[in-house]
DNA sequence: TAAACATTTCGATAATACTCGAAATGTAGG
DNA sequence: CCTACATTTCGAGTATTATCGAAATGTTTA
């Protein structure tokens, strides 16, 4: 299986479309949405969004099921948080003074309203 | 000033020698280094360093300041730890089983070997 | 103020990414 | 099996990014 690569995770949510996909993946949840209600959701062309959403994939960012007629996209936490540990690293490694009043990775939390910065 | 920029951070250092010189440059800690090392311990020619350094710079993750003849990078702390913020927000928010796992933001500490992963 | 030095800007080229309509593929139900 | 539906692949055009030598800018020292 193809080893975690942070270029490819940065990359894959260094764009607008994706970065929203994304968002809106983490939100939905283990369940996931199917690629037209996201593509809608974006207000994206459909094969527009396939172009964005296979990259996702590809970075193993987001898993991809067939569910019938529909093809279902979840967030896969797993390389977010190799992402995020390679960040923390990097962040802290040298001065330690910056990173590390940092909030502790957060308690389980459903709602969320719409934070501006997206 | 220029509000935080989640996708900008992102695509700064989706990059590989962008990667490397924000690497370089957390390793060297507060007191930075002149362009003309990194540019040579990345292997980069100048104009190519250039291009990349000031795309950081642009997205405000690196300081930027003249000694003498010589300019000066140096990491800043504070957009990453924007964009580390954010992330742990948008990868938590919903299920909040995959992140609560994480080690918490890491003790100062100097010597770091090499990891594989850059 | 001329020469050496450190870095950036310019310009031209190559490569990669993005967009999206049209056609193709795969799936379900009548 | 024919039609509708959901999604992807194809193809072609546009835009952005990356590369790097040569020229320009700014700085120090003699």
């Amino acid at each position: 299986m193809k080893p975690f690569d942070v270029v490819e995770s940065l990359s894959a949510l260094a764009h607008e479309h994706r970065l929203a996909i994304y968002r809106l993946l983490v939100q939905a949840g283990p369940g996931g949405m199917s690629a037209g209600s996201i593509a809608n959701q974006i207000g994206l062309p459909a094969s527009s969004f396939t172009f964005h959403v296979q990259n996702l994939h590809r970075a193993r960012l987001i898993t991809q099921q067939r569910a019938s007629r529909q093809i279902i996209y979840a967030a896969d936490f797993a390389v977010m948080n190799a992402l995020l540990g390679y960040l923390t690293e990097n962040c802290c490694a040298s001065s330690g003074e910056s990173c590390e009043k940092r909030s502790e990775p957060a308690r389980p939390r459903r709602a969320r309203r719409r934070s501006t910065n997206h």
